[in-house]
DNA sequence: ACCTATGGTTGGTGCACACCTACGATCATG
DNA sequence: CATGATCGTAGGTGTGCACCAACCATAGGT
């Protein structure tokens, strides 16, 4: 893992340079977390995902966080065998896998959530709250121009 | 490339999490223009720093940017291939090398930085000048505070 | 002169990630 | 009921990144 380096200065300059630094580094901690508990990002995303919008299937929760559908299996896999999730056949389209969260998996997304917070409130701690608010509130922005704007979808 | 999702809610109300994926974003696209003359983040990182700091090993380069110096190898490599910089064996310690910004190399450099800004002005676009000037403040003491806290070094 | 440490180079490894193809099961249509 | 599309699955590919070990040339201390 890289997560710093001392000083390329001119580079420092460019936000999005910060930008990118800052976010790597976020991204490498919470995934540190996960990872000794052999977890990627996707497993809480798809956690997160069934927590907000219900039972679903694979296709549609694959499409909402823009995951492969063949990598969702496998996350999927992954969440069942932990007991957090449960697969069953849909009864009227018996094409479809409906994924639903169990209580466990309630539980263990709040636990996640809540080292996701604890790295995150230690990264940000230099802010003041007032700035952390201003961060929140820019960065949301950046985040839903994004969306509108596709970019390059291969 | 994935670059955006529609939106895995709950997630947005952490600000790291908007932090990697806006960080990601800003990442991959810098790096899909760098792509396009088959140059990676790195090769903009050392003009850079060779820039700033003038001439100097390729070790001291490498500690700097804090990449492996092996990889520094290869990257200078492709810069002498391109002729933006020059390798010349240290006069007084032999085994050195040191590394030049060549005036193309000082051209190159201008020319992505140019790029590195339009693509962070397109990201940012959504943000007031004020909104702007916070998030940059944040970012860096948000970056300064990762450094002081070096955080895990394999 | 000898020994150890250091700088650079070479040619690898391992991991994470996004992707793809082929397949069986199922559905919806004509 | 034949056809073509869709859902999930299995297994494999390519890429980027960080890292490592082995090597040669050179430096520096004793």
């Amino acid at each position: 893992m890289d997560c710093m380096e001392s000083a390329p200065p001119s580079l420092l300059k460019r936000d999005g340079y910060l930008l990118s630094k800052v976010g790597k580094a976020a991204r490498a901690r919470v995934g540190e977390r996960l990872a000794t508990r052999r977890l990627r990002l996707w497993h809480m995303a798809v956690l997160a995902a069934l927590d907000d919008y219900g039972a679903q299937s694979q296709r549609q929760l694959a499409a909402r966080l823009t995951i492969h559908p063949s990598d969702m299996t496998k996350v999927v896999d992954d969440l069942v065998e932990r007991g957090w999730v449960g697969r069953t056949r849909d009864a009227v389209d018996r094409r479809r896998v409906s994924v639903r969260l169990t209580p466990a998996g309630e539980g263990e997304l709040r636990r996640l959530d809540a080292e996701a917070k604890t790295v995150e409130d230690e990264l940000l701690s230099p802010l003041t709250a007032d700035a952390r608010a201003e961060l929140s509130r820019a960065l949301r922005l950046v985040f839903d121009h994004l969306n509108e704007e596709p970019h390059e979808r291969t």
